[in-house]
This record gives structure tokens, C-alpha cells and sequence, in this order.
RNA sequence: GCUCCCAUCGUCUAGUGGCCUAGGACACCACCCUCUCAAGGUGGCGGCACGGGUUCGAAUCCCGUUGGGAGUGCCA
């Protein structure tokens, strides 16, 4: 009788969604897709300083733009641990009347006097036998017993903990709510959960954790500890120092695909040579027990170059899709924006950037009035001998040639073959003139497609700064 | 301090005792292609932390050392 799966992903609503619990969610979903099981959504907010309603539809947000549609039959939430108060606090006052917590008065100043007198560290059981009703200001301590836990880990094996390491921990707050190592339990065993697969950063928990299973007269679950994702200084990645955001790196233009391949390849890799494979391969092939062990740390470069093989990959449409959000912040004035222009450019583009938030810088020319010129760039390309010629020779030209590219290109060609220079060095001039920088999408294109009259009135500007 | 986890190129990884002279990817370098820049192609640099075992044979198993990391709240 062997039931599906139930996952689970139960963040707290901190803050913006971080790109941690997003790998964390994405190996509970490829899970629960593979094995026809739930993915359960349970947002803990039992911390009511830190809860805000805004987070949790953030979370839900950054979810579905992962590809965790809230709307998908195997999708199950969102769930919100503070409506199970209740059910909380009677499992704590069940555990008391079993005589597996009990009542205690200290402070965490008296814990660390007598801390200090023993020279132990941390709760030393002082109130286990003192006896003590319930009254306000006093907390629910589990009564951990003797022996040890074994915690049966997917990715890591068993691992073991001596219960004399494990202090009497707190199950009530003074104020009678509940802690988090309770509701967490409780309520995976109200949602039948059979598989917690978590960061690793909750590993030291689990035993007192399994320990309310059992005390409670359950089984624990299937546990699942995958490593932690680190910054450069191989620190675990804090909101602090780190970008850790999904949002921000949405907003910079990273597509989602490339996010959830990237995301999903930091601890595990994909059969064959390549890591770049659709999603519906990974949920085939992933498995937790082929999750490397050691802490991953997020490579923002290698993200990008994901992202420049998804960009690359996109069809010239969806690539033009793509990028509507970020024309919208162009530096140019609305009006002149003009969609069938850059529907002609896109394509020239579309190689050329790794993240989206990259394509206005590099077409804005066609959409200023004036190029916005980079005066390096300038001082450097138009200071050289021949540059003026060229200049004034092509804003000729231009009047009367055939308008294609070919036909431009051939042109410079020819002067440039004339006089022993190489087009490299010759377009130089007039590319800054056209686009204000020394790179950019091809030239001769991007005349075209500006038009005779602009090409010949910024060609014509060029010249007479150069006097 | 204590508990626990971890250890293959700079980074992410493949490798589950012989197929390993350790494979791929990112980054980096060189060359080719080329109207700039990209993209693409070709090649290169670069690693099993160390020391002991076990074994005919070890990156792979065991022990130790060293080095990292996480946890250590009336946070989650």
C-alpha cells in the first residue's frame, strides 16, 4: 500500500523570495511531478513580527514564475501555519499530559547563570522535575529522552545524535504560542507530509524534530537535507551581503527556463555532457539521492551564460516578447519608440546580450534623437587620419546609393580598398557618428534599417563637430 | 566551545573498486570566422586536500590529520 508522496516547501514570508528556497522548491516539484504525488505550499508565519501579507503573494508569484503554477492539480496550498494554531498549542499540552514536555519558569538569564555555574553550555533540564503547573510566563520544555536519534537522510545517509547533545527544548512560549520545531511537525503530520527535503541548514533540527513524530505516535517522514548555497566566501548566501532575490534577477532579465535549469544543476547535474536541458528531462532524471553533499555556491556569471543560451535559443518573436518589459525603461522618448523597428533590429541583437536588461543600451540610437554619445569613443575613432574623410565621403554616398545594407557595405569597401585600409578601422568613424559607441549590432544593418535622412543628418552632425 | 555535515580543475559537476593518462560546463587564454561587438568553430590552461591502511587494483572503501560549512533563541 504504498501511498503517493506528499512534498512539501514551507518558507517563511521574510522578505523578497531567495533564490535558495527556489532551488529548494524546484527539487520538491520535479519530485512531486515524477512521482504523480502534492507539492504542498504552508507558509510559516507563526512569527507574527515577521508576517506580512504582501510577502506571501510574492512568494506565490516568484513561484509561478519558476513554473510552480499554484493552479496545477499536484499543487496544493498555500496553507498558513498561523491558522493552525490551535491544533498547535493541543498537540503541546498533549505531549504534558504524556509526560513528554513539562513546565518551566527560567529566563534566559537564569539558563545562563547556571550555564556559567556548570560551566555547560545552554538549558540544563533544571525544571524537569520540579513539577510545574502552567501559568502565564512560563514555557513548554519537550523532555527529550534518553539515547539517541537516527535520522534517516536521503542525500546524506543516517546520521546520529546522541540525545544527551540535545537540550530540552522549547515548545510554548511564555505567551503560550507555539515554536516552529512544533508547528513544523504538527502540521507536516496534519497534511500527511512523507517527504521534507529542506536545506541543510535544518539538519541539526530534525532530531529533536523526529523526536515529537514519535512522541506524538508517528512515524517521521523520509528526510531529504540538501546543501546550503554559498557566496564566494563560501558563506551561506544572507540577504545581507548577497543578491539573493529572484525578483531582482527577473528584473535584470533572466528568464525564468534559465533561472530553473541554473537553479537546478547547483548540487546535481543532468545525465550527459550537457547541463542545459529542458525541464521536463530533469524531472525525469532527477533524483535526491544523486544531490552532491557539499555547499554549492551561485555562480551570478554562469548564470548569465545560462541565460545568454536561453536568449540565443529563442525564437525571434518570443525573443521580441521578451524584451517589451525592459523597452518600456529605454532612455528614449516614448514616442519615438517604434515597435517595427525593433522588431527588424531584434533579431541582430538577440546574440549579442545575456540578460535583457541589456538590449536598450545596445538599440537606443535607433530611437534618440541624437545618438547618445560616449566620448571615449569618440575621441578615440575620430581622431585618426583618415576619419574625417571617411566621414564626409559616406554622408555623400548615402544620398544617392541603393539602400541595402550590401550595397552600403560595398561602398566603404571600395574606399577603404582604395586606400589600403581595412573595414574594421573604417567603419569605426561613421559607427560612431550613427550609434555614439564603438560596438554595436552590425552597422551596415543598422543604417538600413534608421533610414536615409537620419543616417545623412547624423552623419552631417558628426562632421561639423569635427570641424 | 559543543553537535552535526562536507572535501574531484578557480567555479558547478561526471565518476558508486578496474572502462580514469579523471569527462563535461562556466570562467580564462590562443587561433579561426568576421564591418565593431557578440555568436559559432578549434585548441589550450587547470583538479581527485594530506597521511596512513584495506585490496591484485582506490578519486571511489576504512581511520586519522588539515581545511571548509551549518546549527547551537521564548527566530523560522
Amino acid at each position: 500500500m504504498s501511498e503517493l508522496p506528499r512534498y512539501r516547501f514551507a518558507p517563511s514570508p521574510t522578505g523578497f523570495f531567495h533564490v535558495g528556497g527556489a532551488r529548494t522548491a524546484l527539487y520538491n516539484w520535479a519530485l512531486t511531478l515524477r512521482t504523480g504525488g502534492t507539492f504542498v505550499l504552508r507558509i510559516e508565519d507563526t512569527d507574527e513580527s515577521r508576517n506580512s501579507p504582501q510577502w506571501t503573494q510574492g512568494i506565490i508569484d516568484a513561484m509561478s514564475w519558476l513554473g510552480i503554477d499554484a493552479s496545477h492539480p499536484q499543487f496544493e496550498g498555500p496553507y498558513f501555519q498561523s491558522a493552525n494554531a490551535d491544533k498547535h498549542v493541543a498537540a503541546a499540552h498533549q505531549l504534558y499530559e504524556q509526560g513528554a514536555a513539562y513546565w518551566c519558569d527560567m529566563t534566559s538569564e537564569q539558563i545562563q547563570e547556571r550555564a556559567k555555574e556548570t560551566g555547560k553550555q545552554g538549558y540544563d533540564g533544571f525544571s524537569r522535575d520540579r513539577g510545574l503547573e502552567p501559568a502565564p510566563g512560563r514555557v513548554l520544555r519537550f523532555r527529550v529522552p534518553e539515547g539517541a536519534t537516527v535520522v534517516q537522510d536521503l542525500v546524506r545517509g543516517d546520521v546520529e545524535f546522541s540525545n544527551e547533545t540535545i537540550e530540552d527544548f522549547v515548545l510554548l512560549r511564555g505567551n503560550g504560542t507555539p515554536m516552529f520545531l512544533l508547528a513544523n511537525v504538527v502540521d507536516d503530520i496534519e497534511m500527511r507530509i512523507t517527504h521534507v527535503v529542506r536545506a541543510e541548514e535544518h539538519l541539526p533540527n530534525t532530531p529533536k524534530q523526529q523526536l515529537i513524530w514519535s512522541a506524538l505516535g508517528k512515524s517521521a517522514p523520509i528526510w531529504a537535507h540538501v546543501p546550503v548555497l554559498v557566496n564566494e566566501q563560501r558563506k551561506k548566501l544572507s540577504k545581507r551581503r548577497d543578491k539573493v532575490a529572484l525578483e531582482q534577477y527577473r528584473e535584470e532579465g533572466i528568464l525564468a527556463d534559465a533561472m530553473v535549469n541554473y537553479l537546478m544543476t547547483l548540487g546535481w547535474a543532468p545525465a550527459g555532457d550537457t547541463e542545459i536541458v529542458p525541464w521536463s528531462q530533469m524531472v525525469e532524471e532527477f533524483r535526491l539521492e544523486n544531490v552532491n553533499h557539499s555547499p554549492a555556491f551561485f555562480d551570478v556569471k554562469k548564470l548569465t551564460a545560462f541565460n545568454g543560451e536561453y536568449i540565443r535559443a529563442l525564437s525571434p518573436e518570443l525573443f521580441v516578447l521578451a524584451c517589451a518589459p525592459f523597452l518600456q525603461q529605454g532612455p528614449w522618448p516614448t514616442d519615438r519608440f517604434d515597435a517595427e523597428v525593433f522588431d527588424q533590429v531584434a533579431p541582430l541583437v538577440q546574440t549579442r546580450v545575456a540578460t535583457l536588461s541589456e538590449v536598450p543600451a545596445m538599440i537606443d540610437f535607433f530611437f534618440l534623437d541624437e545618438p547618445a554619445m560616449d566620448e571615449a569613443a569618440w575621441n578615440k575613432t575620430m581622431t585618426v587620419d583618415f576619419a574625417r574623410d571617411v566621414v564626409a565621403d559616406f554622408c555623400e554616398a548615402v544620398r544617392d546609393v541603393d539602400w541595402s545594407h550590401d550595397a552600403l557595405k560595398e561602398h566603404l569597401e571600395k574606399w577603404s580598398t582604395e586606400r589600403e585600409l581595412k573595414l574594421g578601422k573604417t567603419q569605426a568613424p561613421i559607427r560612431v557618428a550613427i550609434t555614439g559607441r564603438t560596438v554595436g549590432p552590425p552597422l551596415f544593418e543598422s543604417i538600413e534599417i534608421l533610414g536615409r535622412d537620419e543616417t545623412i543628418k547624423r552623419l552631417t552632425t558628426a562632421l561639423s563637430r569635427m570641424g
